[in-house]
DNA sequence: TCGGCGGTTTGATCCACGTCAACGCCTCCT
DNA sequence: AGGAGGCGTTGACGTGGATCAAACCGCCGA
């Protein structure tokens, strides 16, 4: 399971880095032991004879269709979820309409961890784009993960790794500006990309400048005159969702320099 | 195990509420099965039998005093750690010199989970008084969970909190003014010591101004002009650290009624 | 081809909170 | 007891990002 696939680029974070090994995602398969997405998921390093008892587990697939949500907040928890393809976001609401986005998953991650303590859904997983899931049935996850000793540490290695990338996003949130925000936040996406072997200086965001701004505490306006102001500076090209980065160097002294 | 009893006080977040029931916490023993810490810890519902295995597993004890540490950033990551008595936060160290304050926790909260997914720590938990922590060695807490079903579902159960509670304070960094942040400040911890069989309405902050600042992502001459405006509106009394709550509706009001 | 529409960009203005500074109160140490 | 230093409060002022408003762009369906 490669730790940094969802790191935030804020070293202290987490100490201890592991360099990036792409992998391939071009040929996806049915089953956990062939697919593609293995190094990301709850299988890594699973031996054959576990990997067939983990088959068994993930019992179906679910298709969920471009704005049509997977779970809503409220709803039983009964599964867990893994990203066979596409892109999700988390959101939560409150009653006064006001809604944070808590995140923005992709292929390989695991969406639906916050059901486990309330035994309900307290987020909204919505699809960014036509996305594929595999349905993990929670109670089985646990009874397995009591014989597979990999299985069970990885499952947690997963859930902590959820807590340090929302103790990122705290950091981001209570103590960065405008324009150190929206470079953390490219710098993470860029990094999520190369890790499932796509371009790191060229990708499509799926989401509006509307929900990077509620991810990022920012409003819509504030996170589209960052991205000119970065175009301006010469450390992207933005064409709409379509971002190159021309000099991650760069990005990464605004997210570290304090920029004052 | 108490689902509320690190609920941010946003229903939305949380839907299935139940009600707070106060726990003696007067007279602490050593082993598990006479913990009063116990409905709020890890060995919530387990059985006699169980409880024996389990206090084989909480090795040992381990007194911090006010303004040391119990782990630091980058230290090795071997146990998690249940707090018998006092009071901590948890803050993560930007190169830069900022900082932020992830948590504030009290007795019965487990600390230590950001440390799993690295197999190092990724923030500090200092104490903010002389505290008292159950040393469990994360190895052990692994195998017994393969054993005690109970024990695993607990487990899980407090990690997924974690999450849940982050989400929270991501909603509030990202999305609310000043005194809506410390209105739902107030409101936990008022909750939280209230689950602990102390007063709701009347409490010793053990952390500075600053702290609380840097939790809310506000600056401290913020956090006191707040906490002097709702003194003005007759909602608290305020006297240094010592608070008294004298209008939980009207600080719910102000929470949820978006106040603009 | 055209119009409509959701999303984006950009400008002008406003305001909540940050910053800087002065001062007073507790707490702790000697 | 007395002094020092940390912490908290309050005021004056500055500013980053929110808000309001207008125009623009690309896409889709008629």
């Amino acid at each position: 399971m490669d730790q940094t696939a969802d790191a935030w680029p804020c070293e202290s974070l987490c100490v201890a880095q592991k360099t990036v090994v792409p992998i391939n995602i071009n040929s996806l398969r049915t089953a956990c032991s062939q697919c593609n997405l293995r190094e990301l998921c709850l299988t890594y390093g699973l031996n054959e004879q576990d990997l067939e008892k983990l088959e068994s587990l993930v019992g179906s697939r679910r298709r969920i269709r471009r704005g049509t949500h997977l779970y809503r907040a409220g709803e039983n928890f009964e599964a867990l979820y893994a990203i066979r393809s596409g892109f999700f976001k988390t959101d939560v609401l409150l009653e006064d309409g006001r809604d944070q986005v808590t995140g923005f998953q992709m292929a390989g991650e695991i969406l639906g961890m916050d059901g486990i303590s309330c035994e309900s859904h307290t987020c909204n997983a919505i699809a960014l784009e036509d996305s594929e899931v595999c349905v993990i049935p929670y109670s089985l996850l646990e009874s397995l993960s009591r014989e597979i000793e990999t299985l069970q540490h990885n499952f947690h290695k997963v859930m902590s790794r959820e807590i340090v990338r929302d103790h990122g996003i705290m950091m981001l949130l209570g103590s960065m500006r405008a324009e150190e925000r929206l470079s953390a936040f490219l710098l993470n996406m860029s990094q999520r990309f190369q890790a499932r072997g796509y371009s790191e200086a060229e990708f499509h965001l799926r989401m509006t400048r509307e929900e990077i701004g509620s991810y990022l505490g920012l409003k819509l306006e504030t996170v589209s005159r960052a991205f000119s102001r970065f175009q301006e500076e010469g450390l992207i090209a933005v064409q709409q969702k379509h971002i190159r980065i021309l000099d991650i160097a760069g990005l990464k002294r605004i997210l570290n320099h304090q920029a004052i």
